[in-house]
DNA sequence: TCTCCATGAGTTTTT
DNA sequence: CTCATGGAGA
């Protein structure tokens, strides 16, 4: 007992041993909210001698998922492998394998990742004869997932009407499910079969939920049906970390929850065990820009700490150049790389860093952007996999049948559609009752024994489970495929192998026979994100978007590429989005614990484009208006606060227009270039690939070419 | 009919 | 810069 609540303050002891009926805690960053929770799970089992498989602990990431259950197991002295600890998600998906078939679905159903949804819609698109460049798949997919998450009530369009419905009846028909359908399905199973519910509201009497303040509408119907029985709900919320609305989140989940569940007892925790005093004062100051929320002030009784640094590059390369002089000095001083945590707002803008770590050897980490599960080559060879436990499966054979190449093309493949859309049989099948003879058949034939002879080894048990994924990639050619392809073939092969210890993994963990094993594995692939696969202990820097830092925590923390046009993001319109942003910016300075630095650059190489920017308007919330703290790099220069464009040259052609060194223009024989230098009446131009070139400015042979202008203080100021 | 190469267009955040 | 698409060649 004293274990448990030792080392906690008051607030936090109260959380814990708060068991019965409905609890609300609000925690600001840092102040220990994933301590009350692990504290809390260990009180109830370990003190009130409850069951773990009567504890559900619901979290936002895999990732915290997993963490909190190292932690539980340090605590816990019963077995922890009967409790639920996993996201909504991967919940929903435990619960519909069970159940699903009540519904209409078949229990090995497969989850279709972003990538796959978003073809399968295009598909649609495409064969219901819409225009793809005016029906944009992207939207429509994205507007297909709000509607799930119930965030539009209304179909505006008939042709998004027609792709959503037979969207939904492919996904149906071929035993789909997208990332929304877990949550809804689930939903749907509670409300037709109540049986189902019923038995998961017995068995979950303590229910926990982390994260509430990003809960979406389905989300928190699911936590009140399950929580309605016993009602020994606790969630832990901070509205000012609310940072996924795109995403259908819902803040007002938090006044729902205390209307549907009364006498909801509220506790606080203010005080920050995470950051110096000094980081605080500069979250605390932008974040009370927000309109929309409740006054809390995060304080700490830790030191005052460093002053927060804010650095002005010239250029990208040159920020780049800055942090990596500082990482330099903060080794010396004794930090280590795995102390260091580069943030930004969107993911391209990791790409500025790269190639420079790798240079100056800093090794380093990046996550998000492309997962290694929804790479080319293991996507490919998991469609194989797919394929030879599962022939009917037309979606993953539709991705490989000519990968590698065969001569199977669009012309063949339609052939065979129709051919199993008259017969009522999958595309394997279809192979046997198609026309025969021809190359094309052959060809077709060939594939089929190749998917068939792999099921044989697969089966076999002489080989190995992992050394399946030699044999596809042998039989299949993907490998001589691979090894023709020179360096870029050597790592995507590199990435083949990763999958052996994935299907080594999955053999120890999976229970059941070898095609059941590897079922539940491909069926759950979608929902293992990158930061699933990454080894905290590794003493690397790492970078990551705001989004992905959120719940983790860095003794230096870098925020780059903090500029206007950048952060906030410029795809913001509604005051609504504005303040989110700012909460995206409070997520990010409160991950520092001990030192923090942003860096902007004035001139930024944005996918080969050449872009200008100005301060982001947080840089003065944060009160860095006097500029004392500003450290240059060069430490002659002295830095011109007031001129934040950088030194405009502007020319002016007879017509009217006028150039500014950035500008693109076009030449008739050189094709577009940017300005790189204006000087007097002459004009330097970079071609791409064809170096530079020096052109007198109002020569009728140039014309200035019109773009949208990424990132200026001006979309701000009005 | 398939494959390759060139041109063009598009870029938030994620389970 | 990078991915996707479409057109021309084999």
């Amino acid at each position: 007992m004293s274990d448990i609540l030792a080392n906690l303050n008051e607030s936090q002891k109260e959380a814990v041993i708060t068991t019965e009926g409905p609890v609300m805690t609000m925690a600001g960053a840092g102040s220990g909210k994933t301590r009350v929770l692990t504290h809390r799970i260990a009180y109830i089992t370990n003190e009130l001698g409850v069951d773990p498989s009567q504890i559900l602990a619901v979290t936002f990431t895999n990732k915290a998922a997993r963490e909190m259950k190292e932690r539980l197991m340090k605590m816990v002295d019963k077995d922890i492998n009967k409790m639920w600890v996993s996201t909504f998600h991967s919940m929903c998906c435990k619960i519909l394998r069970i159940d699903i078939n009540k519904i209409g679905y078949k229990s090995d159903f497969t989850i279709l990742d972003e990538e796959d949804s978003l073809k399968i819609v295009k598909d649609i698109t495409k064969e219901l004869g819409y225009n793809t460049e005016e029906i944009k798949p992207k939207e429509t997919r994205a507007l297909i997932s709000s509607l799930k998450n119930e965030m539009i009530d209304e179909i505006k369009k008939d042709e998004t009407k027609a792709i959503y419905d037979k969207y939904e009846r492919y996904l149906h028909d071929n035993n789909l499910l997208d990332f929304d359908d877990l949550i809804l399905k689930t939903l749907d199973l509670f409300r037709l079969v109540p049986e189902v519910l019923e038995k998961y509201q017995r068995k979950f009497e303590y229910i926990l939920v982390d994260e509430f303040q990003d809960t979406n509408a389905p989300q928190y119907r699911l936590v009140k049906l399950l929580a309605f029985r016993h009602k020994n709900i606790f969630i832990v919320g901070d509205q000012d970390q609310s940072i996924y609305s795109f995403r259908g989140a819902k803040v007002e989940n938090i006044d729902k929850f205390q209307r549907d569940f009364l006498g909801t007892k509220i506790i606080k925790l203010e005080e920050n065990y995470r950051s110096t005093q000094r980081i605080l004062d500069i979250a605390n100051k932008v974040i009370d820009n927000n309109q929309v929320r409740i006054k809390k002030t995060l304080y700490t009784r830790a030191n005052e700490g460093e002053k927060p640094k804010y650095y002005i590059a010239e250029t990208s390369y040159e920020e780049v150049e800055y942090i990596i002089s500082e990482i330099k000095k903060l080794l010396s001083e004794g930090y280590h790389y795995k102390d260091i945590a580069l943030l930004y707002r969107s993911n391209y803008l990791s790409r500025n860093f790269e190639d420079r770590f790798i240079n100056n050897n800093i090794p380093y980490v990046i996550y998000g952007g492309l997962s290694f599960f929804s790479r080319k080559e293991v996507k490919d060879i998991l469609a194989y996999l797919r394929l030879i436990i599962n022939n009917d499966d037309d979606f993953s054979f539709k991705r490989i049948v000519n990968e590698p190449k065969r001569k199977i093309g669009q012309a063949l493949i339609n052939k065979l559609s129709e051919e199993a859309l008259s017969k009522h049989v999958s595309l394997f099948k279809a192979i046997d009752t198609m026309n025969k003879g021809g190359q094309g058949y052959t060809n077709l034939i060939d594939f089929k024994f190749k998917i068939l002879e792999m099921y044989e080894s697969l089966v076999n048990p002489e080989i190995k489970l992992m050394d399946i994924i030699d044999i596809i990639i042998d039989v299949t050619g993907y490998k001589a495929m691979l090894e023709a392809d020179g360096e870029e073939g050597k790592e995507r092969l590199k990435n083949v192998y990763e999958l052996k210890s994935v299907l080594e993994e999955a053999d120890s963990f999976y229970a059941g026979s070898r095609i059941e094993k590897i079922t539940d594995l491909l069926s759950e692939i979608a929902l293992r994100t990158d930061v699933d696969n990454k080894n905290e202990s590794d003493d690397v820097v790492k970078l990551m978007s705001y989004h992905q830092s959120k719940g983790l925590e860095y003794k230096v923390v870098f925020l780059v590429a903090f500029e206007a046009g950048i952060f906030p993001s410029p795809m913001c319109l509604s005051s609504e989005d504005e303040e989110e942003e700012r909460r995206i910016c409070y997520v990010g300075i409160t991950r520092a614990k001990e030192k923090l630095y942003i860096t902007r650059a004035r001139q930024r190489m944005i996918f080969g484009r050449l872009t200008f920017s100005g301060t982001s308007k947080y840089i003065g919330e944060m009160g860095f208006d006097n500029l004392d703290n500003v450290n240059k790099f060069k430490e002659k220069e002295t830095v011109v606060v007031k001129d934040e464009k950088p030194k405009e040259e502007v020319i002016k052609r007879s017509e009217g227009t006028s150039y500014v060194v950035g500008d693109k223009i076009n030449h008739i024989a050189f094709g577009t270039g940017t300005i790189v230098m204006i000087n007097k009446d002459i004009i330097t131009v970079a071609f791409n690939g064809l170096g530079t070139k020096k052109f007198l400015a109002n020569h009728p042979s140039i014309t200035k070419v019109q773009e949208w202008y990424y990132g200026c203080d001006k979309m701000y100021n009005k």
